[in-house]
This record gives structure tokens, C-alpha cells and sequence, in this order.
DNA sequence: TCAAAAGTGTTGGGGATACACCCATGT
DNA sequence: ACATGGGTGTATCCCCAACACTTTTGA
């Protein structure tokens, strides 16, 4: 070890979260992140992503959890540490964040928009469309969308935008947004259905058309 | 944000890596790293990943260097961060580690293991063999090496532990060895060279058999 | 009965595996 | 010459993208 315990006193540590939930738009369901609006500077009336300090008797995942409440009400469905960034230069006062990505499920973030006192300072933006925002904000956004892009293909992280049961339509719409493309809905059923993840249940929804069956993934891993 | 400025200062900030590099053991070519006896408590004598405070006028890939650098005398082929822990109970004084994981080349090391002022209380373990670390450092290590392991598979890390230029087989050496399983030698040099990623040139390894071509990694990227 | 979504079947191409085989060199 | 690793060829399997097709519902 080198330093002294001075050093440690200079060093700022923050914690910030990139949340993101399925939104309705005009074109159809859209991946969005929630931003807020700095109330103080540096950066004052900026965009910035939900964050704050790290509390010395608090976990970093609990300080997430906490963040992200503090900005939506919600409980996040999934939350996984991304990256620390602590470039010297990144804040005028020398400050480590160290930032998580987060999903929220969608039908739990359309219930809390409806509330009275949701937060009025912080408003949702597709991920296509974030403004600049303040310090290196926008790097990490689209570092967290690479991050998420990169994992909804190996594995069941979709589950974490939608209700505990849904469609394979509705999941396979989940994995158009999150990915910007479209996929085969019959390649698509094949693949999850055949991936002993995704258990079938006895019931369907019903719509405008053929009914289709619900389904859920498997609890645990 | 919340929190007061005063909170911060009771947090440490540490940086600490987990550095691989090839040697020979007595079964061929081994993944191994470099393990560091603590001169200080807590854990006193204890093993532990190399590492230090990080310093409020360095980055934090500097810190990671500089922190390989003490503790090896080289530059790392290959760095990148891995994790930060953060956990309040993983330290008697809040301490967050911000976990770097590197590539040492071997030829470097075995030249660097011959000169005299090699640190004395540096010794490279099989991954294979760790013996118990000081605080969470064990858990750091599993997590490094699956990381590895993932990556190998993936991208052109592999050549971080070799030089600039090297045989397929002697490609493949490394691959086995850091996947811990045999690999189709014939298959291996099809999918590596069908990549774009490595290119022939026109020396030689000569040996006991017949020569092998050398080949490397196009720059960049 | 028709439109639209749910769901099934079939085909073909590409990559991975397994392994037979030839080539070039030191001893 | 022969053992050994370097290097090539090739058959097979399996996954998956493409797309034609059938089924079931609401209007």
C-alpha cells in the first residue's frame, strides 16, 4: 500500500444509475431513460443522470437502489454494477462515480407516473434522443445502452422490462426495442421456446385477435 | 444528490489488480499471478492482490499502472477495469477497491524475474492454487479469472501474453492454458486465421521440427 | 368471410467438430 | 528413415435465418 490517509480525505464518491424502462411512444413501444435536472453546480439546469453521494454505511448496490428511488418511487427489477468512473478531470473536485444500469419493469413505471408527487424535475428521454448533459454523462449512458444491447442477446435480462408473465410477441417486441431491429417472430418462439428458461403457462391474452399464451421464465438463476 | 460534503471523507478509496502472465511449470505452460504478503494490518502477513490508495491527482487506470509497476517493475500488455467492491463489511475501515485486471507478456516477465531487485515479497501462484487471500480478494480473483476466461473466447486478449510476434501453436498453448481444455490444432488455426485479425509474416520459428510460421495482430483495434 | 396475429413446418447455408491425411524439418 | 509437429482437406452435425403455411380469433 502507498498514500497516506490524507489522500483518502480529497476523494469524492458518488453513485449514479442508468435506468431504463419500455415506454409508449409514437412509434410504438421505445427504450427511455429517466434524467434529472441539476439544482445545484457545477452543471446547475443540466441534464445529469440520478445519482448521489455514497453514505460510509451504506452498500454501493444499496446506495443504487436508493438513488433510483429517490428518482422514480420504484424498485428496480434488475441492477448491475457497470462501470467506475474516475477520470481526474471528469469534475472540477476530484470525484469517482461509480455508476449501475437498471431495468424497470414497465407496467410498474406507468403506476407510478400516475401517482401525484412524482418527482418534477425529472422526465424521460428515448435513448436515441438524450440532450448533453453534464460531466461525462452522455459517455456513460451510451456505454450502459452498449452494455445492455450486448447482454439481452445471451440472456434473460428482457424479463426485466416486462410483468412477471407475457406474451412471446410482447417479449420478442422488448428485444426489438432494446436491439433497434427486427427479428423473425417464428425464429424467435422457436429459440426461447426450446431454451428451458421460459416455461409456458395455462393462460392467454386476449385481444384484438387469436389469443396468445402466457408465459414466464423459470424462477432462480 | 444528498448527502453532506463531510460524509465523504470517511471513505478510502483503493485501486488494487489482478495481474496474469504465463510460466512454465512443471506440466507445461501455466496461468499464473503474482501475489503480494501484506507488511501492515489488517492481515498482517496474509497474502493479497496487489494494490494501494489511489491518489486524488491520478487517474485511476494510472493507479492501476503504477500499483502493477511496484509491484512488478512492467508495463502491463493488457489493462482493464474489472469491478469495484464496495461491500461495508469488507474492510474494518470503509474501504471501496476499484479491481483492475492486466496481461503481462511472458517473454517481459522472465526478464524481468532475472534481474536482481525483484521485490521479495512478491511470488506468482497457479490459478489453479491460490491459497487464501487477506479480505475479499479471493472472491476478486475468481471473478477476474471467469472474466478472462469469457473474454479469451471473444477477442484477441490472448495475445497480451505473448509478444508481438508468435506461432500458432504457440497461440494455442495460451488459449488452452487460460481455458484450462485441449483445443483441435487444425480447427484453431482455420478459425484464427479466417479472422482478419491476425496476419502471416514471413519469419520463421525454427525448432526441433518443422518450422512454424510467425504471425501478429493487426494494429489497432 | 376476411384481416391479422398466433403458431407450425421445411429448407438451406454457415460454422464448429472430428479426424484423415500430406508436408517439412532435425536427428 | 522416421518421429514429430506444421499445415491442408473434408465429411458431418447442428444451429438458425428465411419463409411458406395453417390456425384461431374479433369484427
Amino acid at each position: 500500500m502507498s498514500g497516506t490517509t490524507g489522500d483518502r480525505d480529497a476523494i469524492g464518491v458518488a453513485v449514479s444509475t442508468v435506468i431504463f424502462s419500455l415506454r409508449s411512444a409514437d412509434e410504438g413501444e421505445r427504450l427511455m431513460l429517466p434524467l434529472v435536472r441539476r439544482t445545484r453546480e457545477p452543471h446547475l439546469g443540466s441534464w445529469a443522470l440520478p445519482g448521489g453521494w455514497l453514505d460510509p454505511a451504506e452498500d454501493l448496490d444499496a446506495a443504487a437502489s436508493r438513488t433510483l428511488a429517490e428518482t422514480t418511487a420504484l424498485q428496480p427489477s434488475y441492477l448491475e454494477q457497470l462501470y467506475t468512473f474516475g477520470d481526474v478531470a471528469r469534475s472540477p473536485s476530484r470525484t469517482i462515480s461509480i455508476v449501475y444500469w437498471a431495468l424497470l419493469r414497465s407496467d410498474l413505471v406507468d403506476a407510478q407516473r400516475s401517482r401525484a408527487g412524482a418527482p418534477e424535475n425529472v422526465e424521460w428521454f428515448d435513448v436515441d434522443a438524450v440532450p448533453p448533459l453534464a460531466f461525462d454523462h452522455n459517455r456513460i449512458a451510451e456505454y450502459a445502452l452498449w452494455r445492455l444491447r450486448n447482454k439481452v442477446a445471451y440472456s434473460r435480462i428482457a424479463a426485466g422490462l416486462l410483468p412477471d408473465e407475457f406474451t412471446l410477441t410482447e417479449l420478442r417486441e422488448v428485444y426489438e426495442a432494446v436491439l433497434g431491429q427486427r427479428l423473425d417472430p417464428s425464429n424467435f418462439r422457436r429459440l426461447l421456446e426450446g431454451s428451458d428458461e421460459l416455461v409456458p403457462t395455462e393462460s392467454f391474452r386476449t385481444g384484438k385477435h387469436r389469443p396468445a399464451r402466457l408465459y414466464r421464465y423459470v424462477a432462480h438463476s
